[in-house]
DNA sequence: GAATGTGAAGGTTTTCACAGCA
DNA sequence: TGCTGTGAAAACCTTCACATTC
């Protein structure tokens, strides 16, 4: 294990879900748990969650099962929330303000420390004891402000613009709420959360009586 | 083509995919296009394109490509958005207000008509012209609207007797916010929308150097 | 000539099933 | 006995490559 093999996405997917599902563990006090009892929780199945794990390692003990504490702590650090990281929000609008205050983006490490946005009536406002900055700084003080990951929540048609900037800042890392197709370089990692896509599929869905599978998240 | 055969998820998603690009074109003005052009436009591979359309038909002319408005209207009938859909909201917070208003589901035919809280303070309130009811009413009042879909926006600790009560009011499809597993019958769609995921796959990568691939919606 | 539609090949992911260990 | 860790098998998904059609 731990060799220089590629890791599926699917696999760190799922590693979040058991991360969440330790979190609710301990917090219930429990000490160990086994693949099948982790499976449940996240429907899944037990074949899954120790071919998962076991891609970084040997977390369990035999006839018993994994130590909740532990492996959430080896899963923090495989997933490299076992620390903070600064991050920018850049548009404060529907999207961007309620995500200012999603408990579960601190929750796990990412501190939102600077926001953007480019209409004057919001720029200087305060939002959680975060004062907006003007988008036309935005480089000098992603730069500045030690920024690692910026989070992009601005309308479809001006969103590669605000990621060209975001690239030549040198940040490596950027999560897409824009529902548009953005081009960064290869060094560059780029997520997308497209949030009519699950909607599409229950559509679809009931529209075809699809037959259910696993529940992807 | 057309047979029983199961579709794959990724297939369904990049549906949603080649129908926004294919609003892009539209927008345009393209006739045509190829599985080429589009597959450029959401980073994904010709091939792919065309075998993810041929398992619906065949679109395209050979020599030609695809006739941009035609595709955009079948792909809007398989996944069932050449129609609106009543879509109900529960929990008006941080994220519920935000989908209140968020231009992409109505743009996509979800129509969002009913609002439900707990919280005396909200209720009777009024967002973007829908007067938000008393949850305690939901069962009730899904059923007199005609809900289709209902959006859970409520807190982790609370999600499943929501969804309890969503699947009694005998709605069959559910978009779930809440960062947990939620149980429902298997004739009920549920899908979850999980927004720490994606951070958390960005961190991994960038912690483990990770080489990127294709880059999924 | 250009680009689709599609079997077949290739690659990846999941599941099986069981040896091995507490 | 119970449950992990893991090769091997099965299932699934993507890419190739080319016959086909406009």
């Amino acid at each position: 294990m731990l060799g220089k093999k590629r890791i599926s996405e699917s696999t760190i997917h799922r590693l979040s879900l058991y991360y969440r599902a330790l979190s609710v563990l301990e917090k219930d006090n429990y000490d160990t748990v086994s693949s099948k009892e982790l499976a449940r929780r996240e429907k899944l199945t037990p074949a899954q969650v120790r071919k998962d794990l076991s891609f970084f390692g040997s977390f369990g003990t035999r006839g018993l099962g994994y130590p909740v504490k532990e492996l959430k702590t080896q899963i923090a650090g495989i997933l490299g929330i076992d620390r903070t990281w600064r991050v920018a929000l850049v548009g404060i609008g529907n999207i961007g303000s309620a995500l200012v205050s999603y408990k579960e983006f601190s929750r796990q490490g990412f501190q939102i420390v600077k926001l953007f946005d480019n209409d004057q009536r919001k720029i200087g406002s305060n939002h959680k004891g975060i004062v907006v900055s003007d988008i036309r700084n935005l480089q000098q003080e992603l730069s500045d402000a030690k920024i690692e990951v910026v989070i992009v929540a601005v309308p479809a048609t001006v969103a590669q613009y605000i990621v060209d900037d975001i690239v030549n800042a040198g940040i490596k890392a950027i999560l897409n709420f824009a529902p548009v197709n953005l081009k960064v370089p290869d060094d560059v990692y780029i997520r997308h959360e497209n949030m009519s896509m699950e909607l599409e599929y229950l559509s679809f869905a009931m529209v075809n009586n699809h037959a259910q599978k696993r529940v992807r998240a």
